[in-house]
DNA sequence: CTGAAAGCGCTAACAT
DNA sequence: ATGTTAGCGCTTTCAG
């Protein structure tokens, strides 16, 4: 691997002749620096004919920043929603010409000696975002204390702290009901799992949202499935037996369960959203893939990593900032609603 | 965000009471240079004291060695094994102290605009590690001719260019029907879905390991479902009507369709493994959590990290290297076979 | 065994 | 409008 030199500034002033302050001025557009076109053109037909790329890391030495901010995320994010918000994040990255350092913090042990913070103290990262990785109290006094900039995007976080970019669905809730009961849907029943916790306010969101609309709360329109996700379909089949029909419309709690709603209504031959409408709660990367494709209520996941990123920003450059910003889930309205 | 600056390698010299060339033989525990044992602790001492981080901006900086490598990676992989690939990866990279880079490069266009490219070029990585996300022809030349240490892992590139981390399966296979043969098995079928071509290499291998067997190749072993995957349950209830019962053994072309046929064979109270066993190819994080647990036939995922990183390195420190290195997979046996 | 000093490539006062 | 120069924090000859 026969490194040829690469060249540096000091290159491109001698072949421009003129010297690498010029170089530095025209390169990075100094704001409030006059450089006369014809100099302009003579180092940047130089640095393009030298093939120059600047020096990273000399440039970072010089302005002691690292340019780059850390990224540190659960295991088990679906590859989507991780690469969603990573997406988000990156956008807002792009201007800056930051990079991103992924950690690999360990979940036991103190925040102190996790990789993230390591970096951070080597002057490797300016910045750290948690991306739904879990982060305990102990934790949010250390990056405090130690004056650490970080951002922490997590729906599933339990309570409201600083530095955090949270969602809400209850508008977007309300949106999806009231356009169904505007098509003329008397009812909306909830399907979903009775033993899962973390989804609960899902629940409680739709709950809420009945109330917010005027429509019917009802015992029989809960339809909470003990068991997992296998069970669905067993329930539905009961419950068509049972009724004879389903209701008017479904609210469900995942993706998952409303495609397997969809596949037993097209089963039963019951007309989709004719018969029935269907909405899900959260984002697929099949939703519109489906026929008929899948209302939803979407995770804000690219603007989550975006506004998290500015708001890191806003931390790191110590501009005044919001500390948590609640962002809204979206309606989606497709076919089957 | 008040900062209050850090220590630097001179302030700890100063508070040990020696050079800072000092400073830098302990902490980095420069061979050859020997150190009175006495001020080696003083050293360690301040270090502590000040609470003292090296600068890895200068320390890159000085060294001519951008300390991190850059990974590109297709959005599409799984997270499971896109995480399970860059465990291995950080783990070669653990006792180097090397970062990790994640890099966007854009599908289309010249790889010589792609971030990790213009990364490279700018000093922020020394290497790039390519995992399953398609290089073209000329993206190989243009890295060769740049002298660009980089590393592909992928298992489903068509042809064997260099620098690439491959896989194999035929071995594994073999031992994971020879395996059924001395269970009594004495016929193997195998089940996966005709339309799907990047998965057919999984039955090539089949055949030629039934072949390599000796186990009969018969018509009436190779059940490939066309359309889609929730097929293979309407497929296997026609089946099991017409024939009354099921292979002794069964090949699934992946985990996802060996859960669905130990589902199947639960509902109709087939036992699993004695009246049928059954073994599916490739990895899943559920393999051990079904009951019974399935045998499966796993790619080497942490392996093809970690030895990928290996050879990123041999690489970036100009070491002679085998250029195309190809890891077997695993017959992973468990309670289905 | 330890210290003094040079210098990596860049930027930003300060000169001119 | 452009050049001169100091120095970011570290490593590493070279001297002692």
């Amino acid at each position: 691997m026969e490194k040829t030199k690469k060249p540096s500034s000091k290159d491109v002033a001698r072949e421009a002749g003129v010297s690498q302050a010029t170089v530095s001025y025209v390169l990075n557009n100094v704001p409030g620096v006059k450089i006369k076109a014809e100099t302009r053109e003579a180092v940047l037909a130089a640095a393009r004919k030298l093939n120059y790329y600047p020096n990273e890391i000399a440039r970072s030495m010089r302005l002691k920043r690292a340019m780059s901010i850390g990224i540190v995320s659960d295991k088990d994010v679906s590859n989507f929603r991780f690469m969603r918000i990573l997406e988000g994040i990156k956008d807002a990255l792009l201007p800056k010409n930051y990079s991103i350092t992924l950690c690999f913090d360990k979940q036991n042990g103190p925040i102190a000696q996790a990789e993230s913070v390591r970096y951070y103290c080597s002057n490797r990262i300016e910045g750290i975002i948690f991306v739904y990785s879990e982060l305990r109290d102990e934790d949010y006094l250390y990056l405090h204390e130690k004056k650490i900039p970080f951002v922490v995007i997590n729906s599933h976080q339990k309570h409201s702290l600083s530095n955090q970019v949270k969602n809400d669905m209850e508008q977007a809730l309300i949106t999806a009901l009231q356009s169904l009961k505007h098509a003329g849907k008397k009812e909306v029943a909830f399907l979903g799992l009775r033993d899962r916790n973390p989804l609960d306010r899902r629940f409680r969101g739709y709950l809420k949202a009945l109330e917010a609309c005027a429509l019917p709360m009802e015992e029989r329109l809960y339809m909470r499935v003990p068991g997992k996700a296998e069970q669905i379909e067993t329930f539905l089949e009961t419950y068509y037996t049972v009724h004879k029909s389903l209701p008017m419309a479904i609210l469900c709690e995942s993706s998952g369960i409303g495609f397997r709603l969809l596949r037993f209504a097209a089963r039963k031959g019951v007309s989709v959203p004719e018969q029935l409408s269907v909405i899900a709660i959260g984002t697929s990367r099949f939703s519109s893939l489906s026929y008929p494709s899948l209302s939803t209520i979407e995770n804000p996941l690219y603007e989550m990593g975006y506004t998290g990123c500015q708001l890191l920003f806003n931390l790191i450059e110590g501009k005044p900032t919001q500390s948590i910003i609640t962002l809204e889930w979206r309606f989606v309205p497709r076919e089957s609603s």
